[in-house]
DNA sequence: ATATATTACCACCTTTTTGTAGTATTTACA
DNA sequence: TGTAAATACTACAAAAAGGTGGTAATATAT
């Protein structure tokens, strides 16, 4: 969608462009737009189109909200008890992995993609 | 293993430790030392010993062994054709994202979870 | 030798994730 | 107003991941 200079991108479109099932991706693009990221129109000449200004969706805000907070938050040996004060054997290392990743994630944005894409990127 | 000072630990010692289900412990155990992780002995007093010293299992080796190394080394948006050459759109981002979280789990190894267990870790 | 404590192997069950089907709803346009 | 082109909802099917069960193989101790 970000690449495409749609006004308002079909769920038929993208199956065109991506290889992704018809029904499977429909489904998808609404849980996008439950979620937020997307705003979708009903009817002929329906669609969806983007919800914020592709400078405003970064690829960490995208992961957040589809996985659940807690999916990147919470102790990679499950401990619930696993907490600043009282960490498991791997929590130092698995937040120091985990913000260096988020970092780069947290500065790209869709936008940034898109111009990428424009430059020089194939796919 | 790494933490108990045990010689060999055996399946159920483990499973009392971890709060992993005795079986699925078991058949773990055994893929890790399909692996090459570990050994194992079989037989009364059998189980298992860590095949290499701490010093040298890194939890990136540990990651790419188990995962398979496409895991962390194919394209994010399963592009077969993406590469340095001819990247996606995700190539660079995912690179360095990649990158700079297995920096952090390729010097971290087993003995330096068993050291920080040691100093003042709880769990 | 026999009993016991262990791992190994193979097939199966359960849960989660991924994908499909049918039908209803909404909107545009002739 | 009727038809076509779109999304929405609900339930189900298939595949993958997580977990279990039964039994065989192996080694130790008595």
């Amino acid at each position: 969608m970000a690449i495409s200079e749609n006004e308002i991108s079909s769920a038929e479109f993208l199956h065109n462009k991506l290889e992704i099932p018809r029904r499977y991706l429909r489904r998808l693009m609404t849980d996008l737009s439950r979620l937020g990221f997307i705003r979708s129109s009903k009817g002929r000449k329906g669609g969806f189109v983007f919800a914020k200004p592709l400078e405003e969706i970064s690829l960490a805000s995208i992961i957040k909200t589809v996985e659940g907070a807690e999916v990147m938050g919470s102790c990679i040996l499950g401990h619930q008890k696993c907490k600043e004060e009282q960490p498991c054997v791997m929590h130092e290392t698995w937040v120091e992995a985990k913000t260096k990743m988020l970092d780069t994630l947290s500065n790209t944005t869709l936008y940034d993609l898109k111009e990428k894409k424009k430059r020089f990127q194939v796919s």
